[in-house]
DNA sequence: GTCGCGTTATACGGTAACGTACAAATCGAG
DNA sequence: CTCGATTTGTACGTTACCGTATAACGCGAC
């Protein structure tokens, strides 16, 4: 049989990689084709419109930010904070973290996606309070400190103010420091 | 003189409508022409291009951000608390807080526009600074709240996940009470 | 009521992208 | 080396949008 040039998984990489860069809405049929060095010839074979590359798109990423990453926290082990270190680094790694703040905003008009999201995000929410709760008794508290890990993990990505000399991983770092132990006592 | 029926305004405001709900991508002028219930045939009367509206509706936002939620702030005064409570209800308003949101998403592939938020942000995060300070002495661990803060207000709206029977705001306001006040002592 | 000016509608040519159809190229098996 | 399956390129008709040019229109002054 023919050679298989440029498989499904190709259009679905490039895809996720335009949306990484350029938003869901730069992502479009023939741009891919120029990006992968074809023309948008084969594409129909693997997908019936550009709707259902979306759909495989999210597929792909929903699968690596939940399944792979929790197989793979599950497997290394360690103590907790250790684990939730590492699904830290894996689900923000420098391939997904693009991927992740696109779906974010894509999720805001798409009901669809904003249901993949919520399965997503819940997934990691479990693995915070579970690792909060280690060393937090009060289950509201627990909850409101692993929102305001999540949203320092996620939203400092969409904030732009400076720090006045110090370093945003600086500053994110005492932050973290009061989310885990509070703020110093005078 | 003839009448003015769709004055440059109309366009900016269609623009941040358009821009709130379906990110800069959407904003396109011929369908802007179509929600004023027009042509697009004035349009070129008032801007050069589609790129000097985009212009203009950065101007039109960043001024309202932050000139005339602070000057307001300024005016209608009160203590230090009141004062921030005040603008974030302006700043995050229904009106305003979509616009934020798509421009923040916008900032992450335009440096320009990256830019006008920078100088936004640095602003509000002046008054949380500032409002922080008035019961907090380590200007290390104002700046991590305030960070903190900001992170809450803005990365809240770009989660999806659920807080098992508790309502979002009520984490939230919990959240809220750790970043002021640190968490409950044993 | 008519005139004039600024505001709109219409029409145009151009580019980009969609999805379809079919012909051309290419690789592996025999 | 040839055949056949399959992938790819090319061509097509369609829609959406850009920016320009020009004609129609309508309001207010007179």
């Amino acid at each position: 049989m023919g050679a298989l040039r440029t498989p499904r998984e190709k259009w679905i990489e490039e895809g996720l990689r335009t949306l990484a860069a350029s938003g869901v809405d730069a992502v479009r049929v023939e741009v891919l084709a120029k990006a992968l060095g074809v023309t948008k010839g084969g594409f129909y074979g693997y997908f019936a419109d550009r709707n259902a590359l979306l759909e495989a798109m999210l597929d792909t990423w929903e699968r690596e930010s939940t399944d792979e990453v929790l197989d793979r926290v599950e497997r290394e082990g360690g103590d907790a904070r250790t684990k939730i270190q590492l699904a830290g680094r894996l689900t923000l790694s420098e391939r997904l973290l693009p991927i992740d703040l696109a779906v974010r905003d894509w999720a805001r008009r798409d009901e669809a996606v904003a249901e993949r999201l919520r399965r997503v995000d819940n997934r990691r929410m479990d693995l915070l309070r579970e690792q909060i709760a280690t060393f937090c008794a009060d289950p509201d508290e627990v909850e409101a400190r692993a929102l305001l890990a999540f949203c320092l993990a996620i939203g400092h990505h969409f904030l732009a103010a400076e720090h006045d000399g110090r370093s945003p991983a600086q500053v994110r770092a005492r932050a973290a420091d009061i989310i885990v132990k509070g703020p110093r006592q005078p």
